[in-house]
Formats: structure tokens, sequence, C-alpha cells
DNA sequence: CCACAAACTGACCGACTGGTCAAAAAGAGT
DNA sequence: ACTCTTTTTGACCAGTCGGTCAGTTTGTGG
């Protein structure tokens, strides 16, 4: 007699609560340092109920990368969708904002990539296997559209794209130290898209 | 009557290989994620041994940090003071590639830079103090050598540097994977430093 | 009303965590 | 030899970890 109310057998909404908890704790404290009872407490269930969805702390772990995956995946192709008679060049433009602007909305997927890019875990072949594969090809179909005698290997413009679009949300703490200033506002992330986008493809040709 | 040699009094030798075994845990797996047992097995060492000359994990944890930053502040005074007569622009391209050459040769500084980013610890409050403040002036005495018409702010201006000169270092089993290549080598780093130094300040005057 | 499966609970497991402590071992100075 | 201090050791502590399991509560379809 102490359960308030069930969840229906086909509802998901205490599996979302789950997702959201564990999300935000394993980009906070790591995969290591976020604890089951921890994120169970966040999403107001017992750790076992937990187990009881997801059988592992890696599957998880797992659902949550799906998770941010299919909707960053979402966003890039509808985009995609929506600019398929535009020139290359407009469309790797609209992308690297589309990209800037999920850091800044979701930006536990980098944070997470981050942590498990340290070290050579299973986890991180897993990611790779499974969604840095995808994400690396459309950087490197839009690769043309940048500057070619500064940007020449796919490679290392996926990691300027990365390293410029992502490091003022995912290190937001340290950056709200240094600057003042919230990176996840408006005017912040305008400015952090406007001035990746200047660096990889030049001055708007507007 | 088990130990082999006892360490003589003023001797560092062993709390020298405590750091350095410190050191790669806490890049590789996190401050929590890094166990001072699993840290003391690699040192060859007791963890209570350990806990004789660093007090708590803390207090190791700090010592870390403060001989990465020692070492890396040597290096950066080295360079200004053999530059001395340079223009600054000279000095400031000079100062990224040592900036760039370090994070090849000691990772685990931006690394643990990078972990202890992600969340507001007090941790991230004494590197700040301590440490992140004096490498954010530097940069800031720099930053009129780079395009004003890009990098018009500092705190913008300090995360694309460090975004670009330690992603591919930091994430390196990531980038390995991705490229296939290994971005320690030689012609890696040299590839890093030219292609930061270009995106700051433009192609080399020479 | 009953049966059946899905959802949930709480007790429990062995392993590991950072840290304490008293005692033993090893060096240096006399 | 004898101290005296610096290191090192191993037993131990309470707390937490991921995970198992038997049993109970809940919703639903017949």
């Amino acid at each position: 007699m102490k359960n308030k109310t069930l969840a229906k057998p086909g509802s998901d909404a205490g599996i979302r609560r789950i997702l959201e908890a564990a999300c935000t704790a394993f980009a906070t404290r790591g995969f290591d340092g976020a604890s089951l009872r921890a994120i169970s407490r966040e999403a107001g269930v017992l750790h076992t109920a937990m187990l009881y969805h997801f059988k592992t702390k890696d599957a998880l772990w797992r659902a949550v990368m799906s998770e941010l995956f299919d909707d960053f995946n979402g966003r890039i192709d509808r985009r995609t969708e929506e600019m398929k008679d535009a020139t290359l060049d407009a469309l790797a433009r609209q992308l690297i904002r589309v990209f800037v602007h999920f850091c800044a909305e979701r930006p536990e997927l980098h944070r997470i990539m981050t942590i498990e890019g340290l070290s050579d875990t299973p986890r991180l072949a897993w990611l790779y296997d499974n969604h840095t594969k995808r994400l690396f090809a459309t950087v490197d179909a839009m690769k043309s559209a940048a500057d070619q005698t500064v940007f020449d290997d796919p490679a290392r413009l996926y990691y300027v794209i990365v390293g410029l679009a992502a490091s003022t949300f995912t290190l937001a703490p340290e950056y709200k130290r240094l600057s003042g200033r919230d990176p996840f506002s408006d005017e912040e992330v305008e400015a952090t898209a406007s001035l990746v986008e200047r660096i990889l493809f030049g001055p708007p040709a507007s």
C-alpha cells in the first residue's frame, strides 16, 4: 500500500522520467560517477524498479544515448529535407546552425561523448559503431563547403566543428565563471553559431 | 619483512610515481571513477601509504593539478622570456604552438579540465581561482594578435583556442577510430599546431 | 470474479569506496 | 648500541556500488 499510481502497462511516463534523470547524471558525473540509486531517487522510483525496465546500467546508458542521437538525427534529417533544393554551401551553413542550437538545447549529448571519448572503453566502441560513424559521414558530405586550403581533412574538420560548437555549452560552468555570461542565452547561442559559421565557411554571402 | 627498500626520508621517487599514476587515472576515469586503491596499485604502493603522503583524495588531486600547471606555466614563461624582443603577433603564434605541443605531450591537463568543467564542483572553483584565471589572463594579453572582426571577445577566444588545440588529443581514442591516425605523432601534432595558428592568426607571415 | 502478466517493493549479496588507527619496520644521528 | 622520526603495513570501519530474487501490488482481458 505504498505506490500512489501504478503506470499502465503501455505507459512510459516513468520510463521517460528515468531517461531524463539518467541523461543529466551521466552528463555531469560520468558513467562511473552516476549511481543507479542517485538516478532513481531523482526520477522518483526505486533503483530496483529501474533495473526492471533497463536490465543493466550499461543498457540504461545505451538507451539514453540512443534517445539523444535520435533527437539529433531527426533535426538534421528534417532540415536537410527542408533544404533539398538549396546549394551545398547554404545547406552546410544551416546544418552547422542546427548543430550549434542542438548543443545548446541538449548539451548532455556532447558532454557524454566527451567523457566517453577520453578512454577506450566498450562504450566508446558502441558509440562509434552505432552513432559516431553516421555523424562523421554527415560532416564528410559537407566538407567541400568549407575552405579546402584550411580544412583539408574530414577528421580534422569534424573535431574543429565539435570543438568550436560544443565547448562553451559543454564547459558551461567554467564559461560562466570566466565570462560572467550565460552561454545558453539566446544572444550567446546566436553568437556561437555565427562564430562557428564564419570560421568554417567565411562571412555569410547574404 | 615485506618491504624491499624503504624510501629515504628526503626522497620523493615514490611520491612522483604516485603523482604520475594519479594523473593518468584522474584524466581517464575522472575524480570519482579513479579509486585510491587502483592508483596506488599502479604506483606500486599500498593505498594507506598514499594517504600518508597526501592526506585526502582531494589533496592528491590538487597536487596533480598543481604539478601539471607548473609544468605548463614554466614552458609559457620560458618561451615568453626567449621572445621578449619579438612582435606581439610572433609571440602569440609561438605561445599557441607551445600550447598545442603541451596538449600533445601532457593531454592529462585538459582532459581533467574538461571533466571538471562539466559540473560546478568545489574542485572547479579551486581550479578557477588557482590556475584558470592566470591562463585566461595570458590569452587576454594576446587577443589583439587575432582577427578582431572574428574573435571580438576574450572569453570566446579562450574557448576557441582550447577547443581547437586540445580536442584531438583529449579525445584521442575517438580520433584514432575516426581517422585511423595517431594524433600524437609528430606530423599530426604539427598539423594541429598549423591549423590552430592559421585559424586564429591567418597564414604565416614568413 | 478470476487469472495472468506487468509493475513494483524491500531485503539481501559480495565487492569496493575513502579513510582511520595502532603497530611494526627502516633510516639517520649520536 | 641507543634513540627519534619518517615510512610502511594490514586489519578494520561505515557507507555505497551494481545486481539478484522472492514476493506483493496493480491493471487488464476474459
